[in-house]
DNA sequence: TCGTCCAATGCAATAATGTATCATTTTCCA
DNA sequence: TGGAAAATGATACATTATTGCATTGGACGA
């Protein structure tokens, strides 16, 4: 008899290095990671898509079993934006895990209109060629988002 | 004495060649410019900055003198989108006229958190390098957003 | 000229997303 | 242990966006 799916979703292998790693990230930063905030990372990285803040809220009260407000997942959201170890897909006010807390970096998001999945891939020259505009424009950058949407090669074949 | 500012808001040479460019390319296209479509453009063609859809709605009512259903503002922005001639600054919720109707472009905006002015700058660069990221992962882009917030020259002095 | 069709717009309601404010709890550390 | 700072809770509300259906108005053929 194969053994029961706990109830909080158990992550796959990569999805727990990568909670792993966000949260040693944190603790580098001096960022304290609480018990509520380690839930939303570690839904962030359970879920296969980028969550909308209520979407995430409702997943969290599952696991949770209490009723959590909004204004506490737009905090945490946006702690974990601030470190690095989230993102923001502006472009579906949706939120992902991010695998790359490492460095100050521009993540490059291939969002697919069809599925709802969202690729994170990483390309410096793309953060250079931008900066070098912006330096030219006198422009200082704080922030970059850059997010193409479209279809993922699976879903081409659905179509 | 000099000449009063009329009421509604004039264009500088450079709004009005935008815009009568704009709504050339959109009869080029077949796409229909109604008196409505065309108020919306002139009203983007006039902001200094991206305007949010109601602020928008809130100027276009004090030029057109009655009330504006939020659909319609919508429907509207979306129709200028499609045609290239606006664009939706999706960190910021807001939409500006697009200076660049004439291919299929990838805008790539310089947004000030202070004064809010959006800057738009083409970089054929940029939009090639993540297409070829894209085509490798074999993922067919339909639509691209860059948006890069921080401080703009003038702002920096101020700070 | 008249009817018919279709795109555009109007309208009301409501959904979805995000924030302000203040109270309460927890944590950390002197 | 006390007390400040950080985190969370709770309520209400603001902003942004959409759904569904009714109405208008012009293009076009009979």
């Amino acid at each position: 008899m194969p053994r029961r799916k706990p109830q909080s979703a158990d992550l796959d292998e990569a999805a727990r290095q990568g909670l792993n790693a966000a949260v040693a990230a944190c603790r580098l930063r001096g960022a304290q990671i609480t018990p509520l905030r380690e839930a939303v990372l570690k839904t962030l990285w359970s879920a296969e898509r980028p969550l909308g803040a209520y979407d995430l809220r409702a997943q969290l009260e599952e696991t949770q079993g209490r009723r959590l407000s909004a204004p506490s997942i737009y905090r945490i959201l946006d702690f974990l934006c601030e470190h690095g170890v989230a993102a923001r897909i502006e472009s579906r006010n949706a939120y992902v895990a991010c695998g790359h807390p490492e460095h100050d970096h521009a993540c490059v998001f291939l969002v697919c209109e069809a599925c709802g999945d969202a690729t994170e891939i990483e390309n410096p020259k793309v953060e250079q060629l931008i900066s070098e505009d912006a330096k030219r424009l006198g422009f200082a950058v704080k922030h970059r988002v850059v997010e193409m949407s479209g279809l993922c090669a699976p879903c081409q074949q659905t179509s």
